[in-house]
DNA sequence: CAACTATATTCTCTAAAAAGAATATAAGGT
DNA sequence: ACCTTATATTCTTTTTAGAGAATATAGTTG
């Protein structure tokens, strides 16, 4: 009961919803979620905690960065469950759309000094 | 994405929770939900009427009562969908299993003095 | 090892959600 | 029509979640 409820919760947030559907096209490091949600650096670390707590997301570090990528859902079968429904949905979203038109021109070497 | 975070937030609360699983073995009046669930009757309205808003429970009247049972999520696949698998998830959870163990001894001509 | 950069953590503030008390509404029985 | 009963709504309070500012950490480069 619990873990399926933390599992809702995660998903309760449009801004994690739509790094979910982010990272569905491609492994995406801090700064560049940060771009596409255009709020807080602070804030995005911490959703992605929130997604990677109930195994919705990993990450792997590459130098500075830390690349968040999607799990393939093991750990859960609420997350395995809804990670793959989630392939389909809301691909007509309207935001999702936009992020996504926009994947393109976000990227890393641009954002980061480096 | 507005709807389907809305479902999730539904789904995001144990007692809304419990309210599905009992509502799977049979229909409730809002007396009997709140003697499973040992909060006070105007909170039990109110999850009852997040759950209603998304589509996830219906009511009917009959006398003074309201009855509330599952729809066929036909109003939303995001209901649809996670409806379905909440037929088989959470059955082997402890407080889904205390609770549906109390079913049959719950009746409302018990609770309501009528 | 000192300076820099990407990310994480902490702290504080604001906003939203959950709970109960009191009250309102609607249906039935007298 | 009045009273009772089941449920809904409103109001207030407490708790929880989200946001950003400031700070801490870790990896990189010189």
């Amino acid at each position: 009961m619990k873990d399926f409820v933390k599992v809702m919760k995660a998903l309760s947030d449009p801004n994690r919803v739509k790094i979910v559907k982010m990272l569905q096209h491609k492994a995406l490091c801090v700064c560049e979620i940060q771009a596409h949600l255009q709020i807080a650096q602070p804030s995005v670390s911490k959703h992605l905690k929130i997604l990677e707590n109930v195994g919705i997301v990993e990450s792997t570090k590459e130098g500075l960065w830390v690349n968040y990528h999607l799990t393939d859902g093991s750990s859960s079968p609420y997350v395995s469950s809804i990670l793959g429904n989630l392939k389909h949905w809301l691909n007509d979203d309207a935001k999702t759309r936009e992020i996504v038109a926009k994947l393109p021109d976000i990227r890393r070497e641009d954002l980061c000094k480096k």
